[in-house]
RNA sequence: GCGUCGGUGCCCGAGUGGCCAAAGGGAGCGGCCUGCAAAGCCGUUGCGAAAGCUUCGUGGGUUCAAAUCCCACCCGGCGCUCCA
């Protein structure tokens, strides 16, 4: 049974989508203002990951990632740069994009742009002006009536009192609204920045109302799944919520939100200037190393990433390709093993518990591995096969290593093979430390020595 | 301050009433395999020869039984209006 956290109601609940066998997702992508990090990784493959298994499960699965190419950042960071809020989002996205390719994550069945939807945006805050929602400051744009909305504040899980109290702890409060609970849906024009037209003259979207048009216009009232970081659950997809709801729409039926990434035990952001830039880390890592690392880890829990950690990670990884290059001719096609990939899924059922999932791929591995030693290959063929499509559920790929065919390569291992096969294992040494010289890995297995790019 | 999540063995990290001295990974140690390696497998890493005893932030409590439930406290993450 299929169940997740929802953070609305607080509870680990059973998972029952809208439209049987067909899941509908919407995971809040990034502002594109700034090069991604570490943080932003974890999210892209805690959904990925989400995604790509529920279709293992046979699901038909529906993922909307947006990206939001105009707001206050992009605005500044056009300004700093001297060019236009367009040329500063392309530049990022298309970042964005390189780095997702890298680390493995499939691009969303859709990808919508905030700029794209303003007219479905200026028409949804007509809706709520329309019934009483929302009220226009003169010369500051149209905002949210939050009084308005019985539940503001169920995402947070406060009540409006208890959050009006706690309003300004942090930033300060607008004071031409008539709530400090109240928030801006669309915001006046100010001289030098990009805006379109709307019944309250020139102006530009806000408090990320983009992702209410796109989702509800894409998936639909009642979709299955809207997800994000963690620190996204109050204001940003409270504020969601309460558009979403004050027009009258169903919105989304589970709420799933991924911690954070800390660096030393504090959150990575760029405010605090302790992150480090995706691209920096996918330069100096196997991108799956990340994936595994984070697949280790509970998604509700924040965690580290650092060299050790992945350096951890990397070593599992390679017990896993060592396993694939011992069979190099099975893969995930191969008949897998039931009773392991049935209690594969009865434990990742559980609230996507990837840990328990991954735990019970390397104990696969090991069996294999051991089938393997006792010469039962049909046995090591089934387990490598389930290890194969297991790691496939959660995005992993295994290498079965090289393919490649070097001249110089295979030259020196011919000459240690003579060399060994007339005993002369100095010289036999010799010839391996030169290979290995060369960043090569040799390893003698019954049917003669393999080798690997260290 | 309020809300929320968490504090587990050498490290990372699962585990939410008994099957737990506690998955899995990393690291260490011993063994097997190998000419030697690598890879892999087996065992082992709280105390004890064993029966058993003592462990899962701290202190209480509930229960036949608690890492798991309740209370208090300490510590940490996140949020409290534009952060994944």
């Amino acid at each position: 049974m299929l169940r997740f956290t929802d953070t609305l109601t607080g509870d680990k609940t059973e998972f029952v989508p809208r439209n049987a066998g067909r899941v509908s997702i919407y995971a809040c992508g990034p502002t594109v203002y700034d090069v991604p990090h570490v943080g932003h990784a974890r999210s892209a493959l805690t959904y990925d990951v989400l995604r790509r298994y529920l279709r293992w499960r046979g699901f038909e699965v529906s993922l909307v990632q947006n990206i939001t190419d105009i707001d206050d950042k992009i605005i500044k960071r056009a300004a700093e740069r001297g060019t236009t809020e367009p040329d500063i989002a392309r530049i990022y996205e298309a970042d964005y994009d390189h780095e997702m390719t890298r680390l493995g994550v499939e691009p969303p069945d859709h990808r919508p742009h905030a700029t794209e939807y303003v007219a479905e945006m200026v028409a949804f805050v007509d809706e709520l002006m329309a019934t009483g929602m929302a009220y226009v400051v003169e010369g500051n744009g149209v905002y949210f009536r939050a009084s308005k909305l019985a539940d503001y504040g169920a995402l947070a899980h406060r009540s409006a009192d208890e959050l009006r109290e706690g309003a300004g702890a942090r930033v300060e409060i607008d004071e031409r609204k008539e709530d400090p609970l109240d928030f801006v849906l669309w915001k006046a024009a100010k001289p030098g920045e990009p805006t379109w037209p709307s019944p309250w003259g020139p102006g530009r979207p806000g408090w990320h109302i983009e992702c209410v048009a796109m989702s509800l216009d894409i998936l639909g009232e009642s979709f299955d799944i809207h997800g994000g970081g963690d620190d996204l659950a109050f204001p940003h997809h409270e504020n969601e919520r309460a558009e979403a709801v004050g027009a009258g729409k169903s919105f989304a039926r589970y709420w799933v939100h991924n911690a954070m990434v800390n660096v030393d035990g504090e959150k990575m952001s760029k405010s605090l200037g302790n992150f480090t830039t995706l691209g920096t880390l996918l330069d100096n890592y196997d991108p799956r190393a990340l994936r595994l690392l984070v697949l280790q880890t509970h998604y509700r829990k924040s965690m580290e990433i650092n060299g050790p950690a992945l350096d951890q990670a990397l070593r599992g990884l390679e017990r896993l390709d060592a396993l694939a290059r011992r069979m190099p001719d099975v893969d995930a096609t191969g008949a897998v093993d039931a009773a392991t990939a049935q209690t594969f899924a009865d434990d990742v059922d559980d609230d996507l518990a990837t840990p328990s999932g991954v735990a019970l791929i390397f104990e696969t591995a090991r069996r294999a591995n051991a089938a393997l030693d006792s010469s039962n290959r049909a046995l090591a063929a089934s387990l490598v096969a389930t290890v194969h499509a297991l790691c496939g559920a959660f995005g992993l790929a295994l290498e079965a290593g090289a393919t490649e065919t070097d001249a110089e390569i295979d030259a020196l291992i011919a000459a240690r093979q003579a060399a060994r096969g007339a005993r002369d294992f100095a010289e036999a040494d010799r010839l391996r430390d030169e290979i290995t010289a060369l960043g090569i890995v040799v390893e003698d297995t019954p049917s003669g020595p393999i080798w690997r790019r260290a």
